[in-house]
DNA sequence: CGGACTATGTGAATTCATTCACAAGTTACT
DNA sequence: AGTAACTTGTGAATGAATTCACATAGTCCG
């Protein structure tokens, strides 16, 4: 009854799908759509219709069969599964370019982040205000983290001290950590880290151009 | 000789730890080292050797028994897989938040990638220089692309109007396509469309954190 | 120059993920 | 109540990706 706290593991890729759902449950829902089919539901992703129901029923069964799943509810039971159902404190470190993009970012905070720290090393942020967040010295960032409870931390500073920062962040105690630097950081195995790498998509994409090419080459 | 046009399909996970390969590969050769064992490459990016060996074999050998892999070599050689040796000429849609980090960010140009044109719809933006490049108006978008044989096109504008915008950017012929709106876009099939999707990596994280909770709490 | 050592490249084995296919539950309509 | 139409949930089958394991080929040093 409470969460099917099952110990079969989990696939990356249906984790990531789940957020997929979520994302189209909470659209339907302010549609005020009240069941969805897991063939329509698949649609929406371009997925199948069997690995969305494979997916749900890692966690429990859902749905009603004949009708479908209650979005509202499956949203709700979602959200627990994702951890979307609390508040993560989160902190920036690096607020550039790219570090004061995502602090104002509503979508992470309506998913439950909420960014309520910045660090930076430039005097000439320090002190200042960012969407309403104090820019903190880099200096203090381990007490900071401590004391503020921080549960997860982007880093958005230069690849070059990443890892000096990473090393600081994990001694703090926050076992979360986003990467926006291109480069591989190094954690222990307790602490969750991922990487965004925004060149790698882009470097997808030429990829996938030249080989498209060499098909429509021929055709030209 | 000339790159192996095989006709086997290569995976997507292949063609994102090339990228991860090359990122590698340019750190080394800017350190001077020479040549580099799978095992090595393979720590670099926590993956096993046969993995990385697998990866490469797909588009040829270019190691030496005994030795290694030819850093500067591989380097190109994945340079020429992926389509970075040539320059693609990219378009930013929506000069915001996130659309003002990406146009001047230095890695993309490195990469081959040279943002060279902005769209947006406001009027006080219209007209004005983003870190050297002038902003488009958006009703010019569809003349604008053809005209400057836009290659890829970057999408940071709000989720609701993205539809919009991606079907004038497929009218247009363009045929590659970075989206970050956090919605699922509908593309004819010989586009090539990615997601950045940040909400989804934070939430890969926090489903990770609380999953691994439930395994401390028993132990310790 | 010869032998010990190192590392590649790749079929075969294995592990992991997706899709199939259908029994079983629910609805909706007559 | 009976039945036709749906749709779930899930083992079994298939397909894909990773890892194993080793023959093969080169290095490197004395
Ligand atoms: N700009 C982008 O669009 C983009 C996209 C993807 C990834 N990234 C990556 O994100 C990182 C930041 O990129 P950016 O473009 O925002 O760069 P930026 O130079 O604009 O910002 C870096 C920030 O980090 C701060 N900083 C530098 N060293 C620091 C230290 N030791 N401690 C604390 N703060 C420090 C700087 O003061 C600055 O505010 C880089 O690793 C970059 O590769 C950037
Ligand atoms: N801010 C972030 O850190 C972040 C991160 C990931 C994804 N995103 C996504 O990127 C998109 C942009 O986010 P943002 O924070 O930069 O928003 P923003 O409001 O700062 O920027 C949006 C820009 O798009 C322009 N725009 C609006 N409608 C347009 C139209 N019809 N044609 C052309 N231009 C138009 C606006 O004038 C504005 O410059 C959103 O979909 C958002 O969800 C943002």
């Amino acid at each position: 009854m409470a969460a099917d706290d099952g110990k079969k593991k989990i696939s990356e890729s249906t984790i990531q799908r789940l957020s997929l759902y979520y994302r189209v449950l909470s659209i339907l829902e302010k549609e005020n759509i009240k069941t969805i089919s897991s063939k329509e539901l698949a649609k929406h992703e371009k997925l199948t219709p069997a690995q969305v129901r494979k997916d749900l029923s890692f966690f429990g069964s859902f749905g009603t069969r004949g009708l479908g799943y209650p979005v509202t509810e499956l949203k709700n039971r979602i959200a627990t599964i994702l951890g979307l159902d609390r508040e993560w404190k989160v902190a920036m470190v690096g607020v550039g370019n790219i570090g004061s993009a995502l602090v104002g970012y509503k979508e992470f905070q309506r998913h439950g982040f909420s960014i309520n720290m910045i660090f930076d090393n430039d005097q000439r942020k320090i002190g200042s205000n960012h969407k309403g967040i104090l820019v903190s010295d880099i200096a203090n960032l381990k007490e900071g983290l401590r004391e503020n409870n921080i549960d997860i931390v982007i880093i958005a500073v230069p690849a070059t001290v990443a890892q000096y920062i990473v090393d600081d962040i994990v001694e703090a105690g926050v076992s979360g950590i986003l990467n926006f630097a291109p480069i591989n950081l190094k954690v222990p195995e307790n602490v969750i880290l991922r990487n965004e790498n925004m060149s790698m998509e882009l470097e997808h994409i030429s990829f996938s151009l030249v080989n498209r090419e060499s098909i429509t080459a021929t055709k030209e």
